[in-house]
DNA sequence: CTGCTTGTTGTACAAGTGTATAATAATGGA
DNA sequence: TCCATTATTATACACTTGTACAACAAGCAG
């Protein structure tokens, strides 16, 4: 008879913590916000639902923890994006959109996670600050860029309001197009975005150049 | 001694829906999408639990319900905006952009019950396309706008991508401007749309004009 | 091999959930 | 005035939820 074999692991809290951030993102995905609950989710990581207290302070907390998890890896996918694209500022941007419509930041999945996020934002201050600082870092990476392509042409714009209805534009189009991907196609958001891209290198929005009175 | 007051009053069931409507949008402004119970949705209404499974199948026939309230008002606030504004395509988009940017469009509370209808619609078919319809609407109406003003101006655009593009973009501003105030201002995003349709109107998004290959 | 640390389990509990049900009573018509 | 209708209540049920807790055991240090 051999030996019996131990009827759980341990872990590292480190990495236990990262198995129960994955399982609450299936969760969340199969199940939404309402569904995504403590033993959904130590079932979903075949875990017992005591673990989950042991390494988080309830369950909201663990969602922010993963959106953090998830937040970090987009942020890395599009920034990996723009960092290999050639060294020009237009190129950049191109690859930024391209990166934006294509798996993995084009997933439903990752909507379902963000909505149950928003949904946090509004009550809980923490949630309220990592969502700012998100968002202030990728908006911030775009300015750059737009204020780039603007000193290269030779043009004047606000590239801070520029990058802001640019990413209003791409948030816009992802989430409709994670939502309900039969309204409009992939190609249809690629097609908007390049063309808002060609108006901004064509010296488009000329009514950002200066600052209002 | 007087005559006892009655217990509770009855009401026809078409008001005693809306009323209970009416409380369930207080109840996800609130409390979120996961606060939102059948009990606390009938305590903000004064009248008792069984009610609401009286007069709704379940807390998502209720929710949906609302949305279909409240999108319609929501529809016809942006209707009228368009309708009294001048007899001008170009005037009655910035008549649009200005109703889509003041309350009661631009209201945190509508975000909120936004939210919990779109975790809805990936699960729910009928949500899904309550959804599609609601959009569809929507954005008819720019593309007829922006096909007029090309038509005006005699330039050649998709209009169905530039409204795609134009809802995307104002969708992506409400959607920030609601959850988080503090990181642009209303006048910001008013700015931005404006351009956009400066842009427009001066031929701008040559790009959009012919469909690809 | 022994003992300690602590990650992990299993369970118990109170509170909240959706739904069904019979009893109640407000209201309009006869 | 009485009656029939049915909106409304109140309650009960089975279930899920978050949290706490003591017991357990895996893994490491000695």
């Amino acid at each position: 008879m051999t030996a019996a074999e131990p009827r759980f692991t341990r872990d590292l809290p480190e990495v236990r913590r990262r198995k129960l951030i994955e399982a609450t993102a299936q969760c969340l995905a199969e199940l939404g916000h309402a569904g995504t609950s403590v033993r959904a989710v130590a079932a979903k990581a075949n875990v017992s639902p005591g673990l989950v207290a042991h390494h988080f302070k309830g369950i909201d907390d663990l969602i922010v923890a993963t959106y953090n998890h998830v937040g970090a890896q987009v942020a890395e996918t599009l920034t990996t994006a723009i960092d290999t694209a050639p060294d020009d500022a237009e190129a950049k941007l191109r690859a930024f959109i391209e990166a934006s419509f294509r798996p993995p930041v084009l997933d439903r999945d990752l909507l379902a996670i963000w909505l149950s996020f928003w949904s946090l934002v509004r009550r809980d201050p923490g949630v309220r600050k990592v969502h700012k600082k998100v968002y202030a870092d990728y908006r911030r990476r775009l300015e750059d860029l737009i204020g780039q392509i603007a000193r290269e042409r030779r043009f004047k714009i606000d590239a801070h309001l520029a990058a802001l209805g640019f990413t209003a534009m791409l948030d816009g189009l992802w989430l409709e197009l994670c939502l309900d991907p039969s309204t409009f196609a992939r190609e249809d958001a690629l097609r908007i975005a390049h063309a808002w891209v060609d108006d901004l290198v064509a010296g488009g929005f000329r009514a950002l150049a200066v600052k209002p009175r």
